[in-house]
DNA sequence: TGTATTCCTACCAAAAAGGTAGTATAATAC
DNA sequence: GTATTATACTACCTTTTTGGTAGGAATACA
């Protein structure tokens, strides 16, 4: 039941680029990593997921850094932990079937967690926050 | 965002025990890894966690085992993830307290998850799923 | 006293988490 | 057109966690 810091992390990162959302400014890596007493070289890695599908805009060189595509409101915290985490269900047969068939009594409740937790995580935005 | 083998594990010997519930009978752990295909060491030492303040009746020796010491509805699935697996909490600055201060607008997401993880594990018990 | 059981301690291998390091590539300012 | 400032990519590495195995001691009962 964790969310490690590749998750805490990109959420800092969509926080910190939804706080400075401009149309007229990208914001720097280094300038998260620093502000937030992160290692920029690990936020680097993190990013390589985290903008999987263009999920940001960017720009290299100078004054270059990462720009939100869409508004605060449309971009789920689960989306965004899913980048990053992969999938976010408590146990593996969520999603590769249970083997122990119908008399698995452990699965139900399985999937009740992992609809709770994922009905909560898709239905908040950045912009609940903010 | 995981419950490992150890929690899934603790809750199928706990439905074992629920579903075999009888005040004649003691169930063994060797009946248990038989029956369910597990490691009969392996479960051995997940209940040294699961047994912790004598949770469940014992008996030593011949026709000896397990045997639930309340009833079905009064065992929340909460507290025997938390025996095994620790706390449930998706981050450490839920107890640990935050680090970040005021400006950490993940905290009040992470609050959120967390009490709906909690709540919704502790208001289930075995018998909800027997 | 033999057998079936839990209890306790120690060890161990594989995987995941949490990084660091170096270089290539691109965009812009001058 | 080149220096500077960014991201992008590739490789490596250490520590912690996970998921066990192994062996013997203690206990209860037949």
């Amino acid at each position: 039941m964790r969310i490690g810091t590749r998750g805490r992390y990109a959420l800092t990162i969509m926080f910190y680029l939804a706080s400075n959302y401009s149309k007229e400014r990208y914001v720097s890596l280094k300038e998260i990593s620093d502000n937030e007493g992160l290692s920029f070289k690990y936020l680097e890695k993190i990013m390589v997921d985290l903008n999987k599908d263009n999920y940001l805009d960017v720009q290299r060189g100078n004054n270059g850094g990462y720009r939100l595509k869409k508004e605060p409101k449309d971009y789920s915290i689960g989306e965004i932990l899913r980048k990053v985490e992969g999938d976010l269900s408590p146990v593996d047969c969520i999603n590769k079937g249970c083997s122990r068939g119908k008399k698995c009594m452990s699965y139900p409740f399985f999937e009740g967690l992992n609809n709770e937790i994922n009905s909560f995580v898709d239905n908040k935005t950045l912009a609940d926050y903010i």
